[in-house]
DNA sequence: TTGAAAGCGCTAACAG
DNA sequence: CTGTTAGCGCTTTCAA
């Protein structure tokens, strides 16, 4: 490996002449400057980041620990976060908790390896989350804690517009099934939908905790939990959606015409637009949750963040960056039947 | 930050003692290394990992560099490889390529960061990478090059069974959807279900290249691509064969009594087993890629590397590590029609 | 504008 | 068994 002594002895200057001429070029003189430049570049120069990191403090990584690598929810918020961070120059550090509440002892182990961390979805205590909040640059996605930075979508926002929508197309009796209750916004996901039912006059019916598989979803189609009055359901998975459309088919059940089905998250994967006579639809109707964006946020939060706790603002604490969701109308749902299928 | 130097002088002995008492605890006599320990642990040290990664020259990470993080096929491959870095009290720096190809230059922003790299189903071409393989210890997971060291997971061999399975059930047409072209394990497996069908008699089509989404596989279903006489498609992708699956069935074909459908991997979240009278069967006949076990190989493998290319066996040049595909039998695959729906 | 020197926090010879 | 010393490769005062 060319050390940055090897340039400098080979442009004959000094460690630190050569230092400046790569990171503050303005100090050097032009022709210096550019000798070293070039013999860097000719000699294959890669300046030791460990070095660097151990002088200035700052490893330039930042840690993300999601709960799982293998659900694809995940994926584009992480795809997100690396790609603000390969715009800054920085790199991700990325670890799975292998089991619930694991992601502290994880983002511990990786305290001296990042400049900050970023938690996604974690279900640790809140206190547990509150503790490394006041150790380390911390950011939190996907979920709410008073005094912590944190960046989520608002999906209770987003499942009041699917609420609305099929109340809208005349569907009084929901379903709702819902995931594992780790997860705090699942909660006012819940609440929004009763919420948004009850301005219509319709009424909710929870199926929880339910794990996001297709699988899971193809028994609920042919197992139906609900009564036989439910007529739309909503599903915080787009895999449990896709599995309930399926298996009700398979059931015989059409959907829309007798089921509607609509998902809370979106994955690319799934979205399934169609070209019918012109028109593009969305083979499940769904919320757009900006995943990405969340990603690119939390990371730009974490570059940005001061250590320890954030502090109240003026008027009070300092509330979470948030993000909206948009509706997106497909083919799984429509127009209430007066012979639910249920 | 407690330093080393802190305990140090708190137990009233020298840096070096410190440092032996936690890495080399034999070194110290018992009661020193005790009171070091405790001091360490009421102290909350934690040993700055970049220090010790400028001395040692080892930085305990491997870079991980995907083509997408938002792909699920890769999702288990990370999720095998961090596991058993994790054992090993090492940690993934995780990496997405932007654009094909790109993935060297990735590498190599990573290279002082890391001790090694995997390349996971790279596009970019053979001598990049065999110029990579001379600079720093490297392993490629899913393409094989010579020379380099490799773990694939033998799905041309896989998808052998996958024809066999369809031959058998009587298809003597099959269709075969296959990915992007970069990849050279692709035309492998072409060829391998050539050299299947052509043992039993029967004939190929080949649409590709296709993109792994279920949105396409609709398409496939609906704008039937291949001649009427198919009666049996193999996709590459999880997410193709559903598609096709629920493209095929909006369009009136019964599947599988018109039309069967395999696929080539099998993601987790599209499982689908279903408990029909007693019996477990899966949604979609696919085969099972250890795609976990893929990335725990590769990342195992790199972290016993050598620097530089994988020097030539006693009899010969050394191969790719292997490991072996199994066909999932699903309710996607049953016998040919005589009245093929295409 | 450049160089000499100190030091980030740790580990490992080498003496004692 | 323990302390002293010399770096790992870089950045940055401080002088020249």
């Amino acid at each position: 490996m060319v050390r940055l002594e090897d340039v400098a002895r080979a442009a004959g200057v000094s460690k630190a002449t050569a230092s400046r001429a790569l990171s503050r070029p303005d100090l050097v003189a032009a022709g210096t400057r550019e000798r070293i430049t070039r013999l860097a570049e000719e000699m294959g120069l890669r300046l030791n980041p460990t070095a660097r990191a151990l002088y200035t403090g700052r490893t330039g990584a930042l840690a993300l620990v999601v709960p799982s690598l293998t659900n694809p929810y995940f994926g584009p918020i992480l795809a997100g976060a690396q790609r603000e961070l390969a715009e800054r120059g920085g790199h991700a550090l990325i670890a799975a908790a292998e089991s619930a509440g694991d992601e502290i002892d994880l983002a511990q182990s990786l305290f001296g390896h990042v400049d900050a961390t970023v938690l996604i979805a974690p279900r640790a205590p809140d206190d547990r989350i509150r503790a490394l909040a006041e150790r380390t640059r911390l950011v939190v996605v996907d979920r709410y804690l008073e005094g912590v930075r944190c960046v989520i979508a608002d999906t209770p926002e987003g499942v009041g517009q699917l609420v609305a929508h099929l109340t809208a197309l005349g569907h009084r009796h929901i379903g709702y099934v819902g995931g594992p209750g780790e997860s705090s916004l699942d909660g006012q996901r819940i609440a929004s939908v009763q919420r948004g039912a009850e301005v219509a006059g319709a009424v909710v019916e929870v199926v929880a905790p339910v794990p996001p598989e297709l699988d899971t979803g193809l028994r609920l189609g042919i197992d139906w939990p609900f009564s036989p009055d439910v007529s739309a359901v909503v599903a915080y998975s787009s895999y449990l959606a896709l599995g309930l459309l399926i298996g009700l088919r398979e059931r015989g059940v059409a959907v829309p015409e007798q089921i509607s089905v609509a998902a809370v998250d979106h994955l690319a994967a799934v979205e399934g637009q169609l070209g019918v006579d012109g028109a593009s639809h969305a083979l499940l109707t769904c919320l757009r949750v900006p995943l990405e964006q969340l990603g690119r946020t939390a990371a730009a939060v974490a570059e940005e963040a001061e250590a320890g706790p954030v502090e109240a603002g003026p008027v009070g604490p300092v509330g979470p960056t948030t993000l909206l969701t948009a509706l997106v109308p497909g083919r799984s749902t429509g127009p209430r039947n007066r012979h639910p299928g249920g």
